[in-house]
DNA sequence: CCGTTAGTACGTGAGGTGTCAAACTACGGA
DNA sequence: TCCGTAGTTTGACACCTCACGTACTAACGG
């Protein structure tokens, strides 16, 4: 019964603890509007290998933990893979409107180029 | 007639080179929020040391430097000081709503606080 | 011309970021 | 039990960022 692993649980930050340059500065960066934008447009959570961005597993490991760290997605396991979420309901409340204006902004900038 | 110096001016990036990372990342800093807020609070443009930031002269010159860079704000010389505002109208067209959503969301972390 | 005020340029240092490859762990299935 | 898939960890690297002090320039007021 006592499991000799424990289940593998990632840490996030609580709402009080997100802060709004974090967030920013997580979407600092063109790979992860990508993995924003993905996970937006999707009905339910994606896997990380499931965002097509071109770098290295390592490095979309990276990404998302900071991601996640900055509490804009949430993480969970699932079997040998983990599932990506956005944290939306939780950024709404915190910031209104934030994360619309900025999905729409970066979806702006895709299509101008 | 000729001057013999330049009349200084300071580049700025035009609006189809402003880049929404740029954006985000040059307000991913507490100092440079705290700029850009004063400035929107503010009814026409201010000179460098009249928003309160707590570090040297030096610093100042560059949190204003990134701003300017990425697109948030214009600065112009006036006599011994420089003015700067917010690039607006600029801004809204590209991405409109995101400074709105920007400013209120860093009110409110200010208001938790 | 001199002094004051406002901002700039430069060099430096501590620390963070994005990237990768290589070796690793965890899970699920044959 | 062994294999493959999915993701992690570690260490290395080049680069960038923020911070500072010091020394500088530009404009204004005598």
């Amino acid at each position: 019964m006592t499991p000799t692993t424990a289940p593998r649980r990632l840490p996030h930050p609580a709402p009080d603890q997100i802060r709004l340059e974090g967030v920013l500065h997580a979407l600092s960066d063109p790979a992860r509007v990508r993995i924003v934008c993905a996970l937006a447009a999707a009905e339910s959570g994606l896997t990380c290998s499931a965002v097509e961005v071109p770098v290295s597993k390592s490095t979309l490991t990276h990404h998302y933990r900071v991601l996640r760290e900055a509490g804009v997605v949430a993480q969970v396991y699932r079997g040998t893979s983990k599932v990506n979420s956005l944290r939306r309901d939780e950024l709404e409340e915190l910031f209104p409107g934030l994360l619309e204006a900025l999905l729409t902004a970066a979806d702006r900038q895709d299509r101008r180029s």
